[in-house]
DNA sequence: TTGACGTGGTATTGAAGTGGTATTAATTTT
DNA sequence: AAAATTAATACCACTTCAATACCACGTCAA
């Protein structure tokens, strides 16, 4: 066996079913780079032999990966790397950023900073100690003049030296703070206006709003920002252009 | 046990019942988040034994939960957070394979299969001829018994040989048809439900949804589906990961 | 061309763990 | 005293996980 294998050994006694197990494993793996692109993994018979599993667990864990498209298999012939063909991620932009570029102008509205402690919901959106402080920035978002979204983000109090020194784009502040969002999770649900959100962005209450829910992620992958942005339905629009 | 359970403890020598005392408390951790959405939660027999109770007062606790639609029993495997819907926004799926993905079984009820000619959006959308026919394919989308979405496809005449044979997805029989949809572009946008939609959907008159209209290109490029779907917001929930 | 061998694909099985339900006993309420 | 509530026990039915055995397709050397 692979010497280098040992690290793909899993754990009897776990809680997570082994094909889990491996399936993870196998996946960092893949990414680490252990296969070249297009190379044939090892056989379905050699993991099970090498890992003392039987072939259902080892082909249970590599549709998983298949499901996750990152391997091909060929019946009779073998399991491969799926060559990556491209970045299927979006681009990360700010709000202002995207305005501009559609050619409109970007403004925004302070409507509160306050420096607090976090609920629980963002204790565990972005990872906290119950102790630690957050700002919350809540803006209202405006192009050519009209109000497109309400925005309010929440934020470790140790990623913002002096929240009053935001400009119109919270990323390019983050970005000169040394705590740039490099990655994030985004959340887009249907919400009826509440009273609340429909005074701020002028619309009648009950209306239809997109919130869009952002967790944005540093390099060391520690979640520094919570964003729910409520877009008026009749501005904005979610394009996104996939790929099979 | 897993020691966080300690908070879940009961009083005995309190006035209200234990049930109610343990379904106070689970919905507490719940909205707290102690498990994500879709995470499986202790099983009733873990819960008996971790706090001294009998299974039919911890069955009971939960059938409150049920009730309040906090959570969702699986006969056989487990008692789980009841999950949203979560729809990738990167990748090109079809609602089938989205659900099956998930562990859902997913059904189509179909409300119309009409040939017609196209309006003038859609003739603009998809690039037709003005002369040219189209099918209209209004399907209701169930999973695991519930309306999650009403669905409105439009395609060219020419790519359905035969809609009766359309099964659950769209997407496999456009391939086995020689027309895949290989890329699309996708809009999402919040609506209010509109009294047929809320009819069809069973969700009050106004409530939000998201409206997802996806315009599907085959490999040369040629516009070949254009799909309007009006998603139930409690049960929908689109993904995008985010990249710099 | 052919057949042996190695590859992925599939059907069947059983043990263990899960929720579902009927029955019963004790307690509280009426 | 009767009825409803609360809680315990025992047994049933369904899923999941993992194992075995066998099937079908590709490759390659004889």
């Amino acid at each position: 066996m692979d010497s280098r294998w040992t690290a793909l050994l899993l754990d009897e006694t776990a809680n997570t079913p082994l094909y889990l197990q491996l399936a993870r494993k196998l996946a960092e793996a893949i990414n680490a780079g252990w296969w070249q692109a297009d190379e044939a993994l090892p056989s379905e018979r050699s993991l099970c032999e090498a890992l003392a599993i039987s072939r259902v667990t080892a082909r249970k864990a590599l549709d998983i990966l298949l499901d996750q498209g990152l391997i091909t298999r060929r019946h009779g012939s073998g399991t491969f790397i799926t060559p990556k063909l491209e970045q299927p991620l979006s681009h990360l932009k700010g709000f202002s950023e995207v305005l501009k570029a559609k050619g409109f102008k970007p403004e925004s509205q302070w409507l509160s900073r306050d420096r607090g402690i976090p609920s629980t919901e963002e204790i565990i959106k972005l990872g906290l100690s119950p102790n630690a402080e957050v700002y919350r920035l809540k803006r209202k978002r405006l192009a050519d003049g009209v109000v497109m979204a309400i925005e309010i983000s929440t934020l470790p109090a140790s990623c913002l030296p002096d929240p009053q020194q935001i400009g119109g784009s919270l990323y390019a502040y983050l970005d000169s703070a040394g705590h740039s969002v490099v990655r994030a999770l985004q959340h887009v649900r249907a919400i009826n206006a509440t009273p609340d959100l429909a005074a701020l962005a002028g619309i009648p209450v009950g209306e239809a709003m997109l919130r869009v829910t952002r967790i944005g992620f540093d390099a060391a992958n520690n979640a520094i920002e919570l964003t729910d942005t409520y877009c008026r339905n009749d501005y904005y629009d979610f394009v996104a252009e996939l790929k099979r």
